[in-house]
DNA sequence: AAGTAAGTTTATAATTGTTCTAGAGTTCTT
DNA sequence: AAGAACTCTAGAACAATTATAAACTTACTT
């Protein structure tokens, strides 16, 4: 990868602190893992992907240490986890309220812009319980 | 190999029917699968759950079977396959347009009846893609 | 009803994505 | 500089699912 675009992501505070923040040691590998994931505006990854990434950046990172830094990254909230195949998780770089394209035909995830897609009505959740997190998958094929 | 009627889908034709239109033959596998799955209201089972019911029902059907009927009930349309969590699939019986509450403390599946919930707006798919299906998974937590 | 081709089932092996383990290496605090 | 806590790693383990290939059914043809 050539530039980097450190500039407009939302959350301007650096992943350093943003790392300690959460109560995580800012090592070289979950740096180098940040600087992959935020650099290069949104992105959807899984975990094989970015340990690809990191080899073909000649980082050495093992892929339990991808594992580990995703989840840790997403219990952070630096990340959002997408499920929507199954046995395969996606990690979505954009933390903002919004949605998803998912094209059936190559697996490709899209984001929706939060103003194209707006729920009417919410529906009221069972007793006792609270809505964490609203997901909508819109899938689509190919044709007219 | 005989030619294949797509055209009679409708809900309350016998399964045998529905099968056949869908050029399964109706095996005894497939019928008693097709009981456990349709003759209790709608019902989200995983391939496991399944199995384990059948054998409960001193029915004998392997695993594999299991996934087969479960993928091709899903190809002819007469299940729905839902994917919440990484690496399990659900199936649902209901396959009218609805969504889904997913407990996260359990893991639990509960439909949202059809109303309580609407879009507002459809967002447009890409050049050349078309909609062919939207999810929605309202996660709930436990809690105020 | 018998013969036959195509479709189906099964046990088992293989595969895939992910998590666990335990030891070695780092980082932070003092 | 030293100890404690945290982190990383290779590799084993795991769980859900898919593939394989042989045995068995079904439906079609006669």
């Amino acid at each position: 990868m050539s530039e980097i675009k450190q500039s407009d992501q939302r959350p301007f505070t650096p992943i350093v602190q943003r790392l300690r923040a959460a109560g995580l040691r800012p090592t070289s590998q979950r740096l180098c893992l940040a600087r992959l994931l935020f650099d290069q505006g949104d992105r959807h990854v899984t975990a094989e992907q970015l340990h690809s990434e990191a080899q073909a950046a000649r980082v050495a990172v093992s892929l339990a240490t991808v594992y580990n830094t995703l989840h840790q990254f997403t219990a952070a909230g630096l990340l959002r986890e997408l499920v929507i195949e199954s046995g395969r998780s996606y990690f979505d770089t954009n933390i903002t309220n919004h949605h998803h394209f998912f094209f059936e035909e190559n697996g490709a995830l899209v984001d929706i812009p939060g103003e194209s897609l707006a729920l009417a009505s919410m529906p009221t959740p069972p007793e006792g319980a609270r809505i964490s997190r609203v997901d909508v998958i819109v899938r689509v094929a190919r044709g007219k």
